[in-house]
DNA sequence: AAATCCGGAATGAATGTTCATTCCGTTTTT
DNA sequence: AAAAACGGAATGAACATTCATTCCGGATTT
């Protein structure tokens, strides 16, 4: 019982590194197993297949993510302040643990997930959705397609990862990016149409 | 001769489809071979293996994405003028045949492109930085990370077509869109920090 | 309490499949 | 009629998955 989930535990991290690294495609059953410390046929007792291991995976990841965004969520506050904070929390989930960030970056809108990762997607997706949703209702935020919101901040936050795991950038020059790009992701979804009469 | 370019020309052409729906790993030899119309030993003819066939995709989507880019580029004129531009001139590129914007966002930092096919990446992001750093230097962009412009521009722009590609969205709905993020990128970066007080 | 038995977890060599690449007979060009 | 280009079957390496066997810890028998 434990021990079963001590080596389920065991596989997935292993799988979590790897597909981070190198991808779902490159990434061999046998590299699992060796990196799992665990025979090859044992990831089968546990996961019917690597498709089914991966959606685990991301499904998993989404979980994770979205429970990050709602964390101590200030649904009280200023839509600028609740901006801040899920922007900062999600910052913080994708830094806490790197291998989590590239695993999401890489493999969004592969084809290999299943209908219940892409609903594990749309949750987190629906959240970011609600909050400039209910912006735009207040008049905080500009009255422009959702969807083009969530692909500045997703787009961006998921391109810088990559950036950074592909370039020999230092780590700690980005902390101070990632403050930038929120910042700057703000105005662009800040209503400013009175504060700039002309353009 | 000619009948040489046409058959290579069928046969990248065959791949970028390919490419661009499918992605590289899951896009085989004799599928390009079927598509294009041609034997599958042929497509060796052209090109010395698989690998090569995607680096020479890539650096030709890169040498065109630069070329429109820079087409009738306003050196001369403000630098809101020339982020409008650039940004129209790249949204036109990407819409003008789609298989090239999935098959570029699909295959950003994927491990088979060789050092040619990232220098030609290189020359992009080069040219959008010059940008930037000459905007930085007016004064008119904020002093950021040029590179956290890249990403909020590359990353939210390859993000929304991924989004066009797998969501049921229509393509007419997103051609404002695109408008909407082009705004939203200028407001992320024009330097508004007098402006700002004012909100 | 030692010896034996048992169930099922774990294993990794064997299997079968899936391709990238090659090879060679045929067709087209020169 | 030689040379070059072509097609697509053949090849073999790489890989996901399977399955006959081993291993282990806990029950059952002596």
């Amino acid at each position: 019982m434990t021990a079963n989930n001590d080596k389920a535990k065991k596989i997935t991290d292993a799988a979590l590194a790897l597909f981070a690294d190198r991808g779902y495609e490159m990434t061999k059953m046998p590299m699992i197993a060796e990196k799992a410390g665990v025979g090859t046929g044992t990831i089968y007792r546990y996961f019917t297949n690597k498709r089914e291991l991966l959606n685990a995976l991301y499904q998993s990841c989404m979980q994770d993510l979205l429970a990050a965004l709602q964390d101590g969520y200030p649904y009280h506050t200023s839509i600028h302040e609740q901006f801040n904070h899920m922007y900062q929390n999600g910052v913080a989930f994708l830094k806490q643990d790197t291998r989590i960030s590239y695993f999401i970056s890489k493999h969004n809108f592969n084809p290999d997930l299943d209908d219940k990762s892409v609903a594990a997607q749309q949750q987190v997706l629906d959240f970011i959705r609600a909050f400039v949703e209910k912006g735009q209702k207040e008049g905080s935020l500009k009255q422009i397609n959702p969807d083009v919101f969530i692909a500045l901040l997703y787009g961006s936050l998921t391109f810088i990862m990559d950036f950074i795991l592909h370039t020999d950038a230092k780590k700690d020059q980005f902390e101070r990016s990632f403050n930038e790009l929120r910042e700057a992701s703000w105005d662009a979804f800040q209503n400013n149409s009175f504060g700039k009469e002309r353009n």
